[in-house]
RNA sequence: GGAGAGAUGGCAGAGUGGUCGAAUGCGCCGGAUUCGAAAUCCGGUUUAGUGCUUGCACUAACGGGGGUUCGAAUCCCCCUCUCUCCGCCA
């Protein structure tokens, strides 16, 4: 959520950036809105005040056993035009209040515009692809030759956009996981956390996917929500929160399932694990001072590269542009593995730094300090990363480490936790 | 699932229709006292919003929503959550 305030001051300026993606602003609208709400707002607490000095004149009449009859007629007469401006006032704000809920964040400065992925700015590239003798395999293939990604068993029990994973594949997706909550636990300082995969829409609303993306959400029946990532619960952690400042900046990091209803996606990537309804992600949350928050998205954005660059698997980071930026995002990178089956480079992480937007709509603050003294409670703001999508490292996995036997290599770093296993055969 | 109790400021906790945004205690901040500290004493200490003469005024908020009333933390209705006991349960 933008501040209201901003909008007021700046209507121009606020349409101006907000253009940079794609995004109109009605602020024709807004300005007719805004204009009504400032009479209304003003009679209605001209007309509040003038109740309340009545009646406390009435209190004191009654007190010393006067006749408070005359007053009482005047409040009286007071009800209907109360009643009246009270009630268009609170329809003019509930109006300019879901209109705010539904403008995306401005993006950072150093966004590049831009209409689409295409006009995204690449940073940098690590690693070089591994030239392979014969085409590469992609991940599929690498998988059912060895008998251990089954896809239709996964439709049979569910739907399409399922997956069954078996024996030692099944493991290296949870080495994945276990090796990327311990490195960010022990070598970025972040605290691990436990979250609850079902959330109530004030979560969904605190960091964004709600009014706008309920399509893209599954729902219970009860009107909980399954996450579509743990950025929901965690970043939630700090709704309606006064955090003390000492304690900032706060890290924590997730391994939670994702679940999303892919809706509008149709016939995109329906091949393998790239876009599934479930997969497994390890998400980092940081909160930080605002005048921190930029510094933050370029750490956290490494320590998501540190896994990619200790898996040894190539992989481009890109700017997001205006056009492609997320809505409550300010400014996102994109991490890109090479997929050696697909010979490109495909998303597997995206950090964000969401500035003060999520924050208000959460009402996450911290208590300032000035001089060592406590001072007035501030919004933070809040980042989040992937580190990394679990699924799609494990994809990028068979693919980079396959070999032309059929067997995959366990990535040296991963061995650990594979019971010192270097390579993954079909079982007998 | 059944029965009961409750939800008030950073925390504890009073307030059951009228100058109550809210006693008191703790905490926190400032000051006094002290060589310094503890103790003690004095003062301060919620948030959001609006207006304009930018310092003042006004409005709103006592779990959430609705109602009664000239006036609601206080009365009524609905919802949510928490606690206790019983039952069930990984």
């Amino acid at each position: 959520m933008l501040d209201i305030q901003l909008l007021r001051k700046d209507l121009a300026a606020v349409a101006l950036r907000l253009a940079n993606r794609g995004v109109t602003l009605d602020t024709t609208r807004i300005e007719g809105l805004e204009a009504e709400r400032k009479e209304i707002q003003v009679r209605t607490q001209d007309f509040q005040a003038r109740r309340n000095q009545l009646s406390k004149q009435i209190g004191m009449a009654r007190g010393k056993g006067e006749d408070a009859s005359a007053l009482m007629a005047e409040v009286t007469g007071l009800g209907d035009d109360l009643k009246a401006a009270e009630d268009r006032l609170a329809a003019i704000q509930e109006d300019l209040a879901a209109l705010l809920m539904t403008i995306p964040n401005l993006p950072h400065e150093s966004v590049p515009a831009g209409k689409g992925e295409e006009d995204n700015q690449e940073v940098r590239r690590v690693g070089t692809p591994r030239v392979f003798p014969l085409p590469a395999l992609d991940h599929v293939e690498i998988g059912e030759n060895l008998g251990l990604l089954d896809f239709p068993t996964a439709v049979k029990i569910t739907t399409s956009r399922f997956v069954l994973m078996r024996g030692s594949l099944a493991r290296l997706h949870r080495a994945l996981t276990q090796f990327m909550l311990d490195t960010h636990t022990q070598e970025h300082g972040y605290e691990e956390v436990y979250v609850p995969y079902l959330v109530n829409a004030d979560s969904m609303r605190g960091t964004g996917q709600l009014p706008k993306f309920e399509e893209e959400l599954f729902k219970l029946t009860n009107g909980m929500y399954l996450i579509p990532t743990a950025e929901v619960p965690v970043t939630n952690i700090a709704r309606d929160s006064i955090i003390p400042a000492k304690n900032l900046p706060m890290k924590l990091v997730a391994h939670t399932p994702c679940f999303r209803s892919e809706a509008g996606s149709y016939g995109k990537d329906t091949r393998g694990m790239i876009r599934q309804h479930q997969f497994d992600k390890v998400e980092m949350v940081q909160f930080v001072r605002p005048e921190d928050s930029y510094t933050a998205l370029e750490e956290l954005t490494g320590h998501a590269e540190a896994i990619l660059q200790k898996l040894d698997l190539p992989y481009r980071v890109v700017a997001l542009c205006g056009g492609d930026l997320g809505f409550s995002a300010a400014k996102t990178y994109d991490l890109e593995v090479w997929l050696p089956g697909q010979n490109t480079y495909r998303e597997i992480s995206s950090c964000s730094n969401f500035e003060a937007f999520q924050a208000r709509r959460m009402q996450a603050r911290y208590r300032t300090e000035k001089d060592g003294k406590p001072g007035k409670p501030e919004l933070i703001h809040t980042l989040n990363g992937s580190g990394l999508a679990v699924g799609r490292a494990l994809v990028a996995v068979l693919e980079n480490y396959q070999n032309a036997d059929g067997s995959i290599t366990i990535p040296e770093v991963l061995r650990p936790y594979m019971n010192g296993a270097v390579s993954i055969t079909a079982p007998d």
